[in-house]
Order: C-alpha cells, then structure tokens, then sequence
DNA sequence: GTAACTGCAAAATATTTGCATCCTT
DNA sequence: AAGGATGCAAATATTTTGCAGTTAC
C-alpha cells in the first residue's frame, strides 16, 4: 500500500515525507477531484496550509496531479495518469462536473473531442468539462 | 453607439449608470475575454473595485456576460450571445486560450462536439476550451 | 419619493514569501 | 553533513459585507 505512494514519490524524484504521503493518500483513495479545501479537511488538523498549497503546486509541476477547470472557478485537483512528465501534462481525457453534488470526476475512458477551429488557430490542447447529473444524482 | 448599451441594459431590466455603461463598453468593444483585473485597468481608477465586482456579478446573472472556465484558474469573462437569458446560459461554444499572449476569445462559430459519456451520466452542458497559438502569434 | 446603485471602510478569505528549524537522503 | 521540506509569522491579494450617501426612474 504505502509503497504504492513512496514509489510514485522516488518516480518524480520528490524526498518521501508524511505530507507527501497524506496528500497523495487522499487523491488515489478518492474518486473524483479534490479542492485545496477538501485537502485541509480530510488532511484534519495536521498539516499547515502552507504546505498544502506547496506540496498541490510540487505535485502538479511533476505531473502526478492536474487542475481542472471548471466555471465555479474553484481550483480542483486530480491525479494524472501515467504518461504526464514533468512539465508537460498529456490529460486530453473528459472532466465531468456534478450540478447537484458538486462531485468532479476524470472520465478516463472518454477522449476529448477533435475541435475543428477556423483558420489561423494552431490548437495544441483542449480542456472539456461536463456538467450534469451523476450517477448518484440523477 | 450609447444606445446598443443603454438598450441592452434596459432589456435586461437593469438601471443605466455610467459604470454599467462603462464596462458593458469594455467588453463590446474588445474582442476576447476579460478578467476582473483587466476590467479595473481599462476603466481607470474611475470605479470602486467593489463596483466592479457587483457590476460583473450581476451581468452574470442577467445572462449579459459568461464565465470562461480556463486551465490557469483565471475567472475571465466574455459577452454572451442573445440566446442567453436569466439565469439561463447557452454558450455552446467553443473558447480559445492563447498559450503565448494570454488572450481568450469566444469562437462563436465552433459549436462544442458532442460527448458520449459512460453510463449513468446525464448530461447537461459541456464547456470547451482549446489552447494553443492564436492568429497573431503563430 | 422610492428603490436601486455606488463608494468607503472593514471583515473575511485566499495565496505567497521569508526564515529558522527539522527531516530525508 | 547537505539540501530539501515544513511550520510559523507576516505580507499580499482577492472577494464579500454593511451601511450611509447618491442616483436613476
């Protein structure tokens, strides 16, 4: 179990420690995304904000998490699958945000569309996000 | 040219000021999005920064102005089409970030694809953000 | 005249930075 | 031992709220 995490951490060459580990934690025993606030929640009182936010922001800049955009324009977190390297994220798969619940999930399994945009744009990403109902909303 | 603002503003039932005015300007005379920031630039130091957040608030509820969801967690905002009324969005279009200059536009004319979701998902709206090279900095 | 809107002050939140200390390697 | 990570304090930045004065209709 735990060496799950402690090699995803050794893998992007970040020093094992208990936050890395609680945070990590959080994300691969959880579905959907996480909100820096749900982090400090379920975290309990442990950790400082601080390194919360440092640990969201080391975490992203290896790619072992991505934000998702969404329009409430809260800043959500999900884990990456494996092929984001540092620096570059490859996550061109569906985000899926519930109306009701609020639950905001990666649908691994569902590719972004091909967009087609009008001449002169060079697309290199597209982010999509869908709302609606979940299944345990709807 | 007053009139379209002073038109709009009336047919959403709202009372024409001149920080109304002023930033409904803004974005009808400006091709892509906006955030708060830029808004409080371009309007000088004429207006109280609270103003502008209640004024963008409520163009977001008369449907007069959208959010765009963006992946660097910038709230930014662009001009709704008219099939937006209160409390009623339907910009199903596609957005476009630029990853050199920043700049986000609406493109109107690119309809959001369709997405096939597993089952057990209703969905409700998809929002779509390409990012890429924009027309001038390609 | 009345209801709605604005500006100012201040509170509440959110995020970033510096530095001394502690932990991982 | 050395470099990196954390916690704490504090500086910034962002957003919200209350209220009194002003403006639109």
């Amino acid at each position: 179990m735990t060496t799950d995490l402690e090699d995803l951490l050794k893998r992007n060459h970040l020093s094992i420690t208990e936050s890395r580990k609680k945070i990590l934690g959080l994300f691969i025993n959880h579905t959907g995304a996480l909100a820096h606030g749900d982090i400090e929640k379920q975290a309990g009182e442990k950790f400082d904000r601080v390194t919360v936010y440092r640990t969201l922001q080391t975490f992203v800049e290896k790619g072992i998490i991505h934000t998702i955009p969404t329009s409430d324009n809260m800043v959500r977190y999900a884990l990456c699958k494996d092929n984001c390297t540092e620096g570059h994220h490859h996550d061109n798969h569906v985000h899926f945000v519930c109306k009701r619940c609020g639950k905001t999930e990666c649908l691994e399994d569902v590719m972004a569309p091909v967009v087609q945009l009008p001449k002169g744009y060079s697309p290199m990403g597209v982010e999509v996000v869908v709302n609606g109902l979940c299944k345990d909303c709807k």
